[in-house]
Parts: C-alpha cells; sequence; structure tokens
DNA sequence: GGCGGAGGCGCC
DNA sequence: AGGGCGCCTCCGCC
C-alpha cells in the first residue's frame, strides 16, 4: 500500500491511499497538527509513504516522536530515474527538465545563464512543495518508468534503498551524534595551547610561527599566507614550487618541521577548533546536515560542519553516554570487493574470501606485498597511469583479468563521452558543452597540435571520472542497503512504538563506515547485527555470486578507540 | 564591504 | 599528473 502525502495549502494536508496499480482508493484531508498522529496510527499497517521531499515531511514527525518505516522520496528517486539508462526510453526520461529536475542538473551549462530565465518559472523551486495532482502524477510517471524497464528490480532496490537512505539522513540529524564538548577542549588546548580571545592565535601556533620566521629570517612573515611563505621559502633558497605539505616535506631546513606542524595544527584550529564546537555541537550531540545523494556516485554530502571530515585527533570527544555503547563498524575493502562483484572475478572472489583482500592478493603471487595490493589496486579505480601503481598495474591485469577489464572499459566509455551505469542503476552524468566542443575542434580540419593534445587530455580527465563512478556508485549502493538493513534490524531489537533514541540506533555515517549507538546490554548483539547486515547487502547487489563484504566492528567508549 | 577563485587539506 | 567531496583562509575584484 501506498500513502502519498501532498500538501493543499500551508496548513492543510491530503493523504491519498493508492492500491498496488497506483489508482486512487481513498483520500483524507488531515487537520492542522494532525499529521503526526495521523502517521503513527496508519504505520501499523506498514505503507510506504510518498512524498515529495523526505526534508519537508520527517524531521517535524520525528520531533513528535513519529518514526516512519519505509517512503518514496520522489525528488531523489526522479533525479535517478532521469539518467539511468535503465529507463531511458520512459515518459518520465525523456521529458523536458521541469520542477522535479534538481537546480544542479538545468545549470550544468556555465556561461549560459540566460538559458536558466527563459525556462519555465517553475523551475526556480527545485524541489517542489507538490500538490496533490502534481504528486500522483509524478509518482504514476515513476511507477511507469519502473515496470517498462528492462531490469525493474534493480532499479526499485535502488530507489528503495536511496529512499531509506533519505529517512535515516533525517534519523540521524534529529539524533545526532553524542559529542563532549569538555573533552573536545582539553583534546584542543592539549595540542594548541589554551583558548585564545577571539582573533588571536592560539600560544603554540604562535610559538611555531615564531620558529618559522627565524628559520627563514623572514621577521614579518605571515604563516597563513601562501604568498608570502612562498617569497619566504624561496627567498630562503629553498626550491619550491608550491606551499604544499608534501613538497615541503621533501626538503631539508630547519623551517620546515616548524612549518608542517604549523600547517598541521592551524588547519584542526580553523576547522574543528573551539570556534566549529560552539557553531555545531547542541545539548552534547552534533546535528550534520546529512544530503542524501548530494555527490552523482550517490555518495552522500553535508552541509555545514564538514561531517565527513571529522578529523583523527577530535574523536576522542565522540564519547557513548553513560550504559550506552558505539558499535563503530566500516566495512573492509569496500570497493575492491564490489568490483569483484561487479566484473563477477572469481580470482579475486577467491583472494578476498576469509581474509583481508590484499593479503589475498599477496598470496595469489600478483604482488609482493600488501602495500603494493593496495595501492595497485587503488590505481586501477582512480585511473593512476604513473607512479609504482601504474607500473603494478599490468600484474594485476594479469592475474585479475575480468576485475581490471570492467575499470578498463568504463575508462574507455568515458573517454568516447558516453555514460557508465552501476550496479543498481544510477548512470553518469553526460559531460558538458565545453567538453564536448573541445572534443568536436580537435577533429576539425584545422585543428592544432594544442588542440589535441588538450582533447586528449580531457578525454583522459573524463575516463577517470567514469572509471571510478562505475565502482564508487556502486559502493554507495552496497553502503545504503548495509544501512537499510541495519536500521530494519535494529528497529525489531525494541518493542513497535520504541522512540528513535531510546533504542538502538545508527548516529553516524562515512560513506563504508558506521556508528551506532546502543544500550550496553544489546552493543554484542548489535555487532553481530551488523554484519549480518553486510551479508545482506552482499546478497542484494551480487545474489549468489561468491564475493564477501566483512566488516570489523569494534564496540567501544569513544570513537577514538576504533581503528 | 561582499563575492568567488585559488590554494590547501581534512575525510572516504 | 588519482576518483569523489566540504570548508577554511587569503586575496583580487567589483
Amino acid at each position: 500500500m501506498h500513502i502519498v502525502l501532498a500538501r493543499l495549502a500551508a496548513e492543510r494536508t491530503v493523504a491519498v491511499e493508492l492500491d498496488d496499480d497506483a489508482n486512487e482508493v481513498g483520500a483524507r484531508e488531515i487537520e492542522a497538527g494532525g499529521l503526526g498522529r495521523f502517521v503513527a496510527e496508519a504505520e501499523a499497517q506498514r505503507p510506504r509513504w510518498v512524498w515529495n521531499d523526505t526534508r519537508a515531511w520527517y524531521p517535524a514527525l520525528l520531533g513528535e516522536g513519529v518514526r516512519v518505516d519505509r517512503c518514496v522520496d520522489l525528488a531523489l528517486s526522479h533525479r535517478i530515474l532521469r539518467l539511468s539508462t535503465l529507463c531511458a526510453r520512459s515518459a518520465l526520461a525523456l521529458a523536458p527538465p521541469n520542477r522535479w529536475d534538481a537546480a544542479a542538473e538545468i545549470d550544468e551549462t556555465p556561461g549560459d545563464t540566460a538559458a536558466l530565465f527563459d525556462l519555465d518559472a517553475d523551475l526556480a523551486e527545485p524541489v517542489p512543495d507538490a500538490d496533490r495532482d502534481a504528486m500522483l502524477a509524478e509518482f504514476r510517471l515513476q511507477q511507469d518508468a519502473l515496470t517498462t524497464s528492462p531490469e525493474p528490480g534493480r532499479l526499485r532496490l535502488l530507489l528503495a534503498a536511496e529512499s531509506a537512505g533519505a529517512l535515516i539522513a533525517a534519523e540521524m540529524q534529529f539524533a545526532g551524534l553524542p559529542w563532549r564538548t569538555e573533552l573536545h577542549d582539553i583534546l584542543l588546548s592539549d595540542l594548541l595551547g589554551p583558548r585564545p580571545m577571539p582573533g588571536a592565535r592560539p600560544a603554540k601556533l604562535e610559538a611555531l610561527a615564531g620558529a618559522v620566521r627565524s628559520a627563514l629570517d623572514a621577521p614579518s612573515l605571515n604563516p597563513d599566507s601562501q604568498a608570502d611563505l612562498l617569497r619566504a621559502l624561496k627567498r630562503a633558497g629553498l626550491v619550491v614550487t608550491s606551499t604544499r605539505s608534501w613538497e615541503l616535506k621533501k626538503i631539508d631546513h630547519p623551517a620546515i618541521g616548524p612549518l608542517l606542524e604549523y600547517k598541521k595544527l592551524s588547519r584542526l584550529a580553523s576547522a574543528n577548533g573551539w570556534t566549529w564546537m560552539e557553531s555545531w555541537i547542541r545539548d552534547g550531540r552534533f546535528h550534520p546536515d546529512y544530503i542524501p545523494g548530494g555527490v552523482v556516485t550517490g555518495r552522500w554530502a553535508t552541509r555545514g560542519g564538514g561531517a565527513l571530515q571529522l578529523p583523527r585527533q577530535v574523536r576522542g570527544a565522540v564519547v557513548a553516554d553513560p550504559g550506552w555503547k558505539f558499535v563503530v563498524a566500516d566495512a573492509a575493502q569496500l570497493e575492491p570487493r564490489i568490483l569483484t562483484g561487479m566484473s563477477a572475478d572469481t580470482a579475486m572472489a577467491a583472494a578476498g574470501r576469509g581474509k583481508d583482500l590484499y593479503e589475498g592478493i599477496v598470496a595469489s603471487g600478483a604482488v609482493d606485498e600488501r602495500a603494493h595490493a593496495k595501492v595497485a589496486m587503488l590505481g586501477a579505480m582512480y585511473g593512476a597511469t604513473t607512479g609504482e601503481s601504474g607500473r603494478l598495474m599490468p600484474r594485476l591485469a594479469r592475474a585479475f583479468p575480468r576485475a581490471i577489464r570492467l575499470v578498463e572499459e568504463a575508462a574507455r566509455a568515458g573517454e568516447r563521452g558516453d555514460v557508465v551505469t552501476s550496479r543498481l542503476g544510477r548512470s553518469s552524468p553526460r559531460p558538458g558543452a565545453a567538453w564536448l566542443q573541445t572534443q568536436g575542434s580537435a577533429s576539425a580540419p584545422e585543428s592544432t597540435e594544442a588542440d589535441e593534445r588538450r582533447a586528449r587530455s580531457q578525454a583522459r580527465d573524463w575516463g577517470r571520472f567514469t572509471r571510478n563512478f562505475v565502482v564508487q556508485a556502486s559502493a554507495a549502493e552496497w553502503a545504503l542497503c548495509w544501512m537499510a538493513e541495519l536500521r530494519k534490524r535494529l528497529t525489531a531489537m525494541t518493542p513497535p512504538g520504541t522512540r528513535l533514541e531510546r533504542g538502538p540506533h545508527l548516529v553516524y555515517f562515512l560513506h563504508d563506515e558506521v556508528i551506532v549507538h546502543a544500550p550496553e546490554s544489546l552493543a554484542d548483539e548489535v555487532a553481530a547485527t551488523v554484519a549480518a547486515s553486510a551479508r545482506e547487502a552482499g546478497r542484494l547487489l551480487f545474489a549468489t555470486f561468491p564475493v564477501e563484504f566483512p566488516v570489523t566492528a569494534a564496540v567501544v567508549d569513544t570513537y577514538a578507540e576504533a581503528k
């Protein structure tokens, strides 16, 4: 059963009940303030709620203590279906852009802003606060795209996982990641010195800046200014082209040690220092604003707070509540295992069976040490052509021809300007107008050597993008299935109606890693559940193909203890 | 003043 | 000469 929620006006909502063929079988108008109660009662029938945008509905329901089991997020689903090669001939895919298309997809022709203003005024609203007719029409178009797809199963799973992700994102933001500001303050003070007055440098940074100034004989140097710093380094006789840490590391000079230390600590102070703490931690919780599907590959993004870049230095401030534990779990070598499943590479599946995949590659004889296996695999998935990674690639290709062929073919497709598609049906965007123009001008009769070089370089760039896209996007799908399965099982561990924050619940997600906040008595069971959910995700994506997805699950009091 | 690109670096 | 991000500061520009 599907129930479509639509706004009639600011304070009026209608719930339209549909049968399996999306025919309307009932509708009920909900008075102001009554939505939470209505949803809570309807949940007993396990409907799939259909709404334009999870962020527009779910936070308020969570605030009323109401949890939703499953939903269809029409905006997220629309974006997938518009691009997917698995429903390319559907009416939804062939229609001109409308207000269901995110703004990001409309303005992808830079320099052509005039076109934006020529479009229908509806486009100004990227995610519509849709009325009843618009919601039903969009839902039926999406259902049609699914039923006419040659691979409806994959797409249905993808949309279900994407929508479950939207629920999880709202729940994680609502619950928040436990964060102890007094411990964060101690961590900062130990590394930087006591908290300075606003605008002043912490004591340890000031001391390091002084050491750099005297070592470079540059008394007025501001180490925060790259231009200033580069000049001072050159004046001291150092051969550098930038002030990047990795370049400076290669230089032997008394200024370099304190400078690298300065850079590391000043980064901490500016990105996750006291100001960050006061802006983002409320009532002992960090509430990141997750954006499901915010990355072209389907990975999540975040807005504000840099939630996906929490440096290791501050993870000691992430502490479970008294009587509670964190289960910190990450999927081991996720992307190569995804590639294994996609390519059905039985040799690589064997290398990853029951052990560390990179050790397995060593055991297969393809390379002679774990570090080489890792750098070679990453190079295969990212498109490295030179250096150690490039040198090791041919050996990898001989040992695992199917896996390597899959990423090579994805790269060739991108170089041609073609689209590639993930395991469940998320397709890459097409290259933009500028890309096509550069390729076109290189094949024109009057093209120069420089034109052709630029076109080749640009084609290889897009090839690296599509090479990585197939793996990264499919890994993101696996992670969504993992979390959706885990969420379902966590809910089942407490009595129906238990408030989210009273039972074991997800509090953090980072591409291939999750944190569950769980009562101590359930922690071990949660750890086992995390692993079982990973196996289920593997089965959902790759059926019976024998690729394993081991997870490391640690039961800890603080995030810093894990890994 | 605000804006936005560049440089740089944190995470996967 | 490696894929995807977000966010900080500096600095030139309007």
